[in-house]
DNA sequence: CTAAACTGTCGATTATCCTAAACGCCTTCT
DNA sequence: AGAAGGCGTTTAGGATAATCGACAGTTTAG
């Protein structure tokens, strides 16, 4: 669960495409330092680390999370997205596994009739979409709308809302929001 | 934007209701390192940092991200997206307008052979989407696949990447970042 | 083929951090 | 009152990290 710090930074700096020296160069430190580190031979201090980072740049927060995120998965073959939805309605998330996600992404798919019901869904955070296919009847607040597909949406999640599929074919939809619910 | 480390590392430790010494004894180190860094007097290695962490216990990770952590245009027609792209990409924005969105969603059009450059782009925040139709070569650090329709990806905009449509129909793609660039 | 410019590594010196042991302050107990 | 034990802070000195400068190997230009 520790990091390698020394291969971690080589990492970073070569995913960047820098030598040595021209990230010293930029983190206005020497050469012999980050070749130092990168070797493991020495635990550099937080703020000389922040020093090397800079130069990248990136903050030490990302330094050390990165980890998680280059093992992250980062493609999603269509099969491999997580159902999290219903018989009317399939919600199949991306990177339904990433730890700490900033936001859920989904293809979400209306059968024909399909609705989030009469009792509207409030939450926290805000939410937006692309209608792919097909058509949607969308309330938000005060505000009903049939969209079609290129239409899009954008509001306040905490604002009540309802989706309803009112055609007779499957509606298909690209959404996202954030903070993750899922 | 830089974490205070020692006054970071003092409301850990009081948040987990330790004295110095008590830290100190678990960590494997002695109260006066630990009185220093919380002053700010000496910036730890990372290896100490991360030896007192453990007395916690907490990971570097966890500790560098710890504090990390309505009358707008809700409908729009397709035509009213705005577009935000050039020729050979076509990038057009949900809600462009609105103010302080947590969150840019688009929906993306790859001319056949068009191709963000060779030069990766980075930049802050987290960013994901779901492919519509056509084939995108999506490069993420040193991974490179081909995504077709369905297919999804989700990354940390902070790792370099290239999109490049190598397929001779136009790529669409519904994409999410976050915190907007736009 | 040579020269110049680049790469990463390494030894010796300087700068910084970590430890051990003291300090002063406060609370608790006899 | 006095002793014992808790707290965070401070200082001196040994341990560790960062710099400077030199080194050998590789790539680019002429």
């Amino acid at each position: 669960m520790s990091i390698d710090v020394g291969e971690h930074l080589r990492a970073v700096r070569l995913m960047y495409g820098l030598s040595q020296r021209e990230l010293a160069k930029r983190a206005g430190v020497t050469n012999g330092t980050i070749s130092l580190i990168e070797q493991n031979r020495v635990s550099p201090s937080v703020s000389s680390l922040k020093k090397v980072l800079d130069g990248v740049p990136m903050s030490l927060a990302e330094f050390f999370t990165l980890d998680l995120q280059a093992n992250a998965q980062v493609f999603y073959r269509r099969e491999e997205l997580t159902d999290i939805g219903d018989r009317d309605v399939s919600l199949r998330l991306v990177a339904a596994k990433h730890p700490n996600r900033a936001m859920s992404i989904m293809h979400e798919r209306y059968r024909p009739r399909a609705d989030t019901g009469a009792d509207m869904l409030t939450h926290k955070g805000e939410e937006g979409g692309v209608v792919i296919a097909g058509r949607i009847e969308l309330t938000v607040g005060g505000q009903t709308r049939i969209l079609g597909a290129g239409d899009a949406y954008y509001f306040a999640s905490s604002v009540p809302h309802r989706f309803r599929n009112v055609g007779d074919e499957a509606c298909e939809i690209v959404s996202a929001s954030t903070p993750p619910t899922f």
